[in-house]
DNA sequence: CATGAATGAGAATTCATTCAT
DNA sequence: AATGAATGAATTCTCATTCAT
């Protein structure tokens, strides 16, 4: 990474706002703090982005260039479920862990009602939903019940990343170190809770469909 | 629950600033709003909170207050660790359901750095955890290596909280009614999912402690 | 007229107001240098006014009852049409010049393209060109040929406007006092200007109509 | 008139100025609109205009520039006092037809108090007071009692520019249109307006003075 | 000539809070 | 207990201008 101050203007801004925005949230922090933060003059962040929500909306859009990119290239024909759902919550960790206020941002906005975003918003999910809902079914869930779907998905996304989240209070409670060796036991540990969890489901929806054998 | 005008004054302004925060932040809504919505004088604010902070300071214990009550008086000895998860699963789901927005508030807000709060918070927090700790480890889980109790804890939480932020999308995707029969759903898949997962975590845990026999 | 700091402040901003754009233009004014003038706090403006367009609009709803409210009462019927003429001359000459600044915003800003006030202006002047309207074609100008009415309007509203505006360069200009004896003259000026003005037009019209007697 | 793009752009942002300048007024329109709605850089108005008073110093010269010399060349003597007011009425209505926006934003622009311009201004007034007051006092009207001069010249002035300034409202309430013929009857009208109503002073002034007779 | 970036001052508005009543 | 007025600080954004290229 270049030191900040010899990155372009208009990118020191995004960056500043996405570490601000990851701390105190997208109201709680004012242009004034952002341009400090990025060394540059205020006016700057109308001339570049035309005021503050087109800083969230870039990063919106950002944040979802930058994870489609992460996850494309994915074969998931070769491969078995396991292994696609292994590789997909290791590339999602891996993204999330190399864009962790990005992420934290989306994730901690996306709900909140920010009436200029709204409709970027719903555009980006459902885009997203697509993408993924190949994917998710390939696993040996029904599509056409989505009675379980609709929960398995938020089920992973919200594991993933609320590990995340907490990283904060883990250290400080556990005394554990967030280190290269901690990530790969984050993916093991999911994969495996998640894979195991949604087999217990998988069969679960089996022996109710065939009580009588 | 009794019209909003019938109520106390006090409590309109904490219902209205729940209800507010939970859809736009803490940092996104002003006291003008709170006191709009609550059909109280401004200045009521500071007089019964102090502030705006205070509201939140309320909002914070009144959330671990009903918390705490709700998942009181369970019984984690006479009954299988797996009743005991799946009780305690469909308790949270109980009181998330009946507290949604006070919920989403704490669920939203407490990874923020609102200086103010951030005692109050760690020490509502680690209270908590250590409330929760017998409970998770008495499930078969070592409770002296953190490495795996540290994330299971947060991945129950964003599981159950996920799907509680995604309603008004899983709604909209899925054609899904948020109904008594879906809430019932989600206690048992989320049991299932988590339960399954947990089993499989402690199989390889096992398996990598004895891997001779 | 009592002194500026004993009336209220919502009057105060409101007579600053008036003042300045007279002065300087609506554009030209800052709500700061309102606040100041009217010794009152800068939010008092968006407290009473909601916002610096509030003043604008309060302006024009102020002049036009005031205005309506001075040439309500004349009494056209029982007083020959140069009478009527000469006295709702009169009446308009001592409107604005007990209300200059007030008539020099509306005159000024009148034509000026300001987005907000823009439909108000329009409901306002063509309730008053109804209302003058009778009072104009009974002088003996035929009320079913715009062309000449279209043109007389006009014609008198701006010679006694324009002898108010120009009053700072006829001050400096030819030596004169502008006090009582001054608006006496301007109404009997600007009477007979317009009733010898105005007659010369009928006559004219006759002419063009009964070419052969 | 070539198109708008292939003049020099200097020309351009003066043209787009004035455009500008009569719909919001000089304080109500930036430097950056000017230079969009001119399609030049902003940094070239303070190149070729030393900032935005620059503008609007080179509007009123240009203004009484071309107003000069479109009276010019007048011959008052061999002509007949009414003939010489009908035909300045004349040369003024179709300049002020010819520049309508040009015109509008001296009028307007006039009596308001824009600090760098006060003696620019001062200076081109006197200077064509001088230059039509030989005209007018031609009439008939005694050159030393300023009590009727001083009121006829504004009301002239008025007369004519509150056409132009209302022709919006004209148009929509009377349904007429602006053509060539309405300028001619607008010349004539307002030259037998104002005729008649100065003979009307004329023969008042007289009787005054002579009243014994 | 022409440009896009950059600046600091100032714009209007809203903020949470306080106070006299 | 409750109100409406009032405040000063802070909000976002736009202003006219300048400068290096």
């Amino acid at each position: 990474m270049p030191a900040k101050e010899n990155r372009e203007p208009k990118q020191r801004i995004l960056d500043a706002a996405i570490l601000l925005f990851a701390k105190k949230g997208y109201a709680g922090v004012g242009v004034r703090e952002i341009a400090k933060e990025a060394h540059v003059n205020i006016a700057m962040i109308s001339y570049y982005y035309e005021g503050k929500v087109g800083i969230l909306k870039s990063i919106i859009e950002e944040y979802f260039t930058r994870f489609q990119l992460s996850i494309s290239g994915m074969d998931f024909v070769s491969q078995s479920p396991e292994n696609n759902v292994r590789e997909l919550i290791g590339r999602i960790i891996d993204f999330v862990r190399e864009n962790t206020s990005l992420a934290m941002v989306m994730y901690n906005e996306l709900p909140l009602d920010i009436p200029e975003i709204t409709e970027l918003k719903a555009e980006r999910i459902s885009a997203m939903i697509r993408n993924l809902g190949g994917l998710i079914h390939q696993f040996g869930i029904d599509p056409h019940d989505p009675s379980k779907i609709s929960m398995i998905g938020p089920s992973l996304i919200g594991m993933i990343f609320t590990n995340f989240r907490a990283q904060s209070v883990v250290r400080k409670t556990f005394d554990i170190e967030i280190d290269d060796a901690y990530y790969e036991r984050l993916k093991s540990t999911l994969s495996t809770l998640f894979l195991d969890g949604a087999r217990g489901l998988v069969a679960e929806m089996k022996k109710h469909k065939e009580p009588k054998t």
